[in-house]
DNA sequence: CAGTATCCCAAATGATACTG
DNA sequence: CAGTATCATTTGGGATACTG
């Protein structure tokens, strides 16, 4: 794959539908799959699995089975994964001045730090 | 709308298809809707125009229209839109890296600053 | 020159039901 | 619990032709 720019290679690879929010769930814990569910109820259960597959091949998340039963799975980032921090906090930043400058109430259940 | 957080409102802003190239390249000059063309081949004008004017609703850009025959439009980035300078260059450089970590070629028309 | 207008196709996403 | 499978639908986007 040939990439015209790097910003178009960054926004493949965090640019998914809910790829920036669940590396931002990610940021300072390690998260369930039924988790992430409840933090982003609008995703259905196929695009969470769908994203999360996309995120585990680029190699920004990992996934651990443990084999138990019930099932238990967990995702984290990795290395690579949170390498991308400076890149979302500065994304939130912009835009939480953004809705705040056009009398937008924030309505998001995270932490910042 | 609501929005469920603010790395969401950014990604909506400069997530489109071709908005982030059309802001990196805006960052240091004034381009005409054919110049833009010519540094976006691969977007039909249809798909040009259409993030564009996404892109002016948004007030990212300004795009002011000269009285004359042949027409002529420029576009130029508004204070808000140079407001998100420094997330492209965040992106440019985790994505660079990304690259070279990969051994693949950058193939960037385009100038860093 | 800087777009619009149409038509059409492919990809993305949603809804729902089901399973190891 | 953590997904898959299937079907239906919407949306995005390309090709092409046309215009003030």
């Amino acid at each position: 794959m040939l990439y015209n720019c790097p910003v178009e290679t960054t926004l493949k690879m965090i640019g998914g539908k809910y790829k920036a929010l669940i590396l931002w769930h990610l940021i300072d814990s390690t998260l369930r799959f039924g988790e992430l569910r409840k933090f982003i109820p609008q995703a259905t259960p196929k695009m969470l699995t769908q994203q999360l597959r996309e995120l585990e091949e680029d190699n920004l998340i990992c996934r651990t089975v443990y084999p138990v039963v019930p099932p238990k799975v967990e995702y984290s980032l990795t290395e690579l994964g949170m390498s991308i921090h400076p890149i979302l906090s500065a994304m939130y930043g912009w835009g939480s001045d953004y809705l705040k400058n056009n009398g937008m109430e924030i309505n998001c259940s995270m932490h910042l730090e």
